[in-house]
DNA sequence: CGGGTCTGAC
């Protein structure tokens, strides 16, 4: 008999190492590693070994591979709470639900398995999944009545159940479970900070605050987890120049090695997502280039981040760097991300190839791409790829494509194809949103289809629960306005529900220019250079229109305020690239070689446009020239 | 030497 059970007692080598090899492949989540442990469990003859079971089914998980995790807990016998709490997680975290439920129900009816606190753990996750809060409430039950409220893990498991299903006055609820709780862990403190900021609004409010106040105060350091729920919410809004909440977190964490400092991909990506909002590209880069290790989202942040703050080459650089020096492959994420970067370069061919790209990686099912690259070709000139990326398959669309391909028809100024389109929209049932409305009207703008327009506007709130927002309201004194009803836009303008912004002034102060309203243009622009004292565009475009009809004691009026204040603006040019060479051109620029053809295919394409549209006739050549600038 | 909470790019 002692013979017998020795081999049971002593540790059985070959069951540490596929422990180890299987904790591995967790740590990893590499597929090839679960394969390889899983073959050697058949091999040893331990493929019905309960912990080894429990492994690869959460191993298998991790590699989004659910319904081999079946496999093995099928293949598992007796059945024990580990296999069944680890396949219930498996479920949740592959959004199988049903299965979940299914699993959780015939754990005591045909497993003959009695549910814990790990169960509940699940439960909580399931139901906050679901925003089943009936669920959450029994599990919250099942805790008071078998005495599990110590138990932290679990209570944190609640709190983020109460976030998750609340619908406003969870935080109460949340808030209450923490209170009460009598054991703390530094979890407890980032699910309510979490919980803060799902239900306090945007920004560094006073309540997280207070908060980070407290946990100062209690001695509870912050950890990556805190700092990823903190960085978000710098810069807040509120925070104006007075106070550096981001740089201040930074600091802490250089100073605290918190998440031993720049070895934490989670932390600095949200470092340098947050010098990226705070306009400062060069600290974003720093973060970056002092990082140890980089992976797809960390290169995206950077990329997402240089598009943000106008640097569209350096994207497109580190788009490739990413590949070829790093050996990370791109994701739909980084591709969307980069995409806008070809759009502001006018970079079709970049544009295409990312395009290539996601067709040989079989990203064409991602609707969110699908739309990055509509509203790429339709920036970068090209129609007719829009068009095709819109039209191939009819499945992959959501209210979004809808919206760039009608905002994309828009661009090109054809009216009647947006407007076609939006009304395809409608009879298919699908929703527009705000975005989708600022798409058409913009649409009807450069038609000149006024009656259109407001008609659709005149039916926002009735037919699309729609109410109206600044865009909206400034497409519609452009619309207004180019049409000549510059009586009628200020009216509206008047009668909005809010204080009109910069663009509102400016879509008037374009009207009133096209339509030599000087009257109006003088309001226009007062109000133009009191939102945006700094902002030089707004002293050119008037003086120019001044410059045209000879007051040239005001245009020295204006450019010497310019001066005052150090304005300088830089010349507007435009760029496009023939076989390979790039033609750039300013205003009422010669230099180019074919400039004396340029100018005589410009003079016939400005008679057709004359004779085409009669609302410029007050249009002079000289004021064409000059509002480029 | 088994299973559970909180974090990132569009």
């Amino acid at each position: 008999m002692l013979c017998g059970l020795l081999p049971m007692c002593a540790p059985n080598p070959h069951l540490l190492q596929l422990l180890q090899s299987l904790n591995l492949s967790i740590t990893t989540k590499s597929l090839l590693l679960t394969q390889q442990s899983h073959a050697q469990t058949y091999r040893l003859g331990l493929a019905h070994h309960s912990i080894l079971a429990t492994k690869l089914i959460s191993a298998y998980s991790l590699c989004k591979l659910p319904s081999h995790s079946l496999l093995i807990f099928h293949s598992a016998n007796p059945k024990n709470a580990f296999l069944c709490n680890a396949l219930i997680n498996a479920y949740v975290d592959n959004r199988r639900y049903p299965d979940a439920l299914t699993l959780f129900s015939q754990m005591g009816t045909q497993y003959h398995v009695s549910p814990d606190h790990y169960t509940m753990s699940a439960l909580l996750k399931l139901a906050g999944e679901l925003r089943d809060l009936v669920m959450g409430k029994y599990v919250h039950s099942w805790i008071a009545k078998t005495g599990f409220g110590s138990d932290s893990i679990l209570m944190n498991s609640l709190m983020s159940m109460y976030c998750k299903c609340g619908s406003g006055r969870g935080f109460g609820d949340v808030r209450k479970v923490f209170d009460e709780m009598p054991q703390r862990t530094l979890s407890s403190w980032n699910v309510l900070i979490s919980a803060y900021v799902v239900y306090g609004g945007s920004g560094f409010s006073g309540d997280v605050r207070e908060i980070v106040e407290r946990m100062r105060i209690e001695g509870v350091g912050l950890d990556g987890y805190t700092v990823s729920i903190l960085l978000p919410l710098c810069p807040a809004p509120s925070d104006g120049r007075r106070w550096d909440f981001g740089r201040e977190i930074h600091c802490y964490v250089l100073r605290r090695n918190v998440g031993l400092g720049t070895t934490d991909v989670h932390v600095c990506c949200c470092l340098i997502d947050m010098y990226s909002r705070a306009k400062n590209a060069v600290a974003a880069m720093n973060v970056f280039d002092g990082m140890s290790s980089r992976n797809v989202v960390a290169w995206t942040c950077l990329i997402a981040g240089c598009v943000r703050n106008g640097l569209s080459e350096k994207a497109l650089m580190l788009f490739q760097r990413m590949q070829v020096v790093d050996g990370i492959e791109s994701n739909a994420v980084s591709l969307i991300s980069v995409l806008p970067a070809c759009s502001s370069l006018c970079s079709l061919m970049d544009g295409k190839q990312i395009h290539a790209f996601a067709i040989r990686k079989e990203f064409s099912d991602e609707v969110s791409l699908k739309n990055a690259l509509i509203d790429m070709y339709a920036k970068c000139g090209s129609l007719d790829c829009a068009w095709k990326v819109f039209d191939e398959d009819q499945h992959v669309r959501d209210s979004i494509t809808w919206s760039s391909m009608i905002a994309a028809y828009g661009l090109h100024g054809d009216g009647d194809e947006a407007i076609y389109l939006f009304d395809k929209m409608l009879k298919l049932g699908i929703e527009p949103d705000n975005i989708t409305i600022v798409g058409v009207l913009s649409a009807c703008c450069r038609s000149g289809f006024l009656i259109e327009g407001i008609n659709i506007y005149n039916s926002l709130a009735m037919d699309f629960g729609i109410s109206p927002t600044p865009e909206i309201c400034s497409c519609v004194v452009d619309l207004l306005g180019r049409s000549g009803q510059l009586d009628k836009a200020l009216e509206f303008i008047d009668a909005m529900p809010f204080d009109p912004g910069a663009n509102v002034w400016g879509a008037l102060l374009d009207a009133s220019i096209i339509h030599g309203n000087s009257e109006m243009q003088d309001l226009a622009h007062k109000f133009l250079t009191h939102l945006e004292p700094e902002n030089p565009s707004n002293y050119i475009s008037l003086s120019n229109v001044l410059a045209s009809s000879g007051k040239w004691d005001a245009v020295i009026d204006i450019r010497s305020t310019m001066k005052d204040r150090g304005m300088n603006k830089l010349p507007g040019c435009s760029w496009i690239s023939i076989n390979s060479e790039m033609h750039s051109f300013y205003v009422a620029d010669k230099n180019h070689p074919f400039s004396p053809q340029i100018y005589e295919v410009l003079d016939n394409l400005f008679l057709i446009i004359k004779e085409s549209f009669p609302c410029f006739d007050n249009f002079d050549e000289g004021s064409l020239l000059g509002s480029c600038g």
